[in-house]
DNA sequence: CTTAACTCCGTAGATTACTGTAGAGTTCAA
DNA sequence: TTGAACTCTACAGTAATCTACGGAGTTAAG
C-alpha cells in the first residue's frame, strides 16, 4: 500500500507543492517512483510530515528540522537532540526578551500620547525623532 | 551645507545602498541632485534615518514606518499615530504569547530528555513523532 | 594631470518558506 | 475511448529587508 502525492498531501493536510519542496530541501527522502515517474510514498511519510509540522509549531526552522531528522535517521545521539532543543529554547528566550523590550517602549509611548490634536508635538513622533541617543549599538 | 550620500551614510551609521533602497521604497524623499546627478541631502536627513532606525528597533516594519513618516509629513493626526502604535503593540503581544507557548513546550521537552543514549526513544523525538494530535489548527 | 575615492543606475542575489504556472504525460472511471 | 483529475519538471513569484556587482562617470587631493 503506497500513497500518491495527492493522497499524502490530503492525509498530512499539506500542499502537494510543499511536499515536493521538502523533498528538494532534503527533509523528505525521495520516494520510489512508478514507471511513469509518479512518487509512491510509504504510509509513514505521513508521520514524517507531521513531525515537520509539529517541529515548526515549536519554532524550529526548516534547517533545524532537517538536523533533527538527520539525527533521527541514525546519525545522532540523544544528547545531540537535546542540545539542539536547548539552543532553540535559548533563541526563543532571546526573542521574547527583545519583544518585551519593544512592548515596554511601545506601551510607554502609547500611554504618553493622549491621541488628540495634530501630529506636531505628538510624543510618539517626538520620541522617535529626537530621543534615545543610543549608548549601545542596535 | 549639504551632504553627499556617503557622508550621510556615515553620520547615520547606515549603508549607502540602504539609503538608496529607502528612497526607492518611499521612506526618504528623493533629494535634489547636483548637475552630475549626485544626491545632496539636507542635514536633517540624518534625523530621518535615525527615526527609521528607532522605529525599526521598536518593531515597526518598513511599511509601518512609511505610514508613520507620512503622518509626520503632514497628512495625519495624533490619533492616527497612536492607533498605529497600539496596533503594533497588539502584534507584539500576540507574538510574545506565541513564543511563550513555544518556550513552554520546548522546556518541557528539554526537561523530559536526560540527554543520554541513542536517538531511538528520545522523548523529544517521540513527542514530535507521535504526540499531540492537535485539536486545533496550526 | 593623475588617480584614488566616490557616486550613479539597473539588476541580481541572499534569506525563509512556500505558492503558482506552463506544458506535457498518466491514470482511472464510465 | 474519452475526458476529468492527477502528476511530472523547471522555473518564476511572493514578502521583507537589505546587500552586492558591473560598468561608467565625477570629484578632490597632491
Amino acid at each position: 500500500m503506497s500513497l500518491k502525492i495527492g493522497q499524502l498531501a490530503k492525509q498530512a493536510d499539506i500542499g502537494i507543492e510543499t511536499i515536493r519542496f521538502y523533498e528538494r530541501e532534503g527533509l523528505l527522502p525521495a520516494p520510489p517512483r512508478s514507471a511513469s515517474g509518479y512518487r509512491h510514498y510509504a504510509p509513514d511519510a505521513v508521520s514524517r510530515l507531521q513531525f515537520i509540522r509539529r517541529a515548526k509549531h515549536l519554532g524550529f526552522t526548516l534547517a533545524e528540522i532537517g538536523e533533527l531528522l538527520q539525527l533521527q535517521d541514525g546519525s545522532g545521539s540523544r544528547a545531540d537532540v537535546k542540545a539542539l532543543t536547548k539552543r532553540k529554547l535559548e533563541k526563543v528566550e532571546q526573542r521574547i526578551a527583545d519583544l518585551r523590550r519593544m512592548r515596554k517602549e511601545l506601551s510607554e509611548l502609547s500611554g504618553r500620547c493622549n491621541g488628540k490634536g495634530p501630529v506636531g508635538g505628538c510624543p510618539i513622533i517626538e520620541a522617535l525623532t529626537t530621543q534615545g541617543e543610543r549608548p549601545l549599538s542596535d
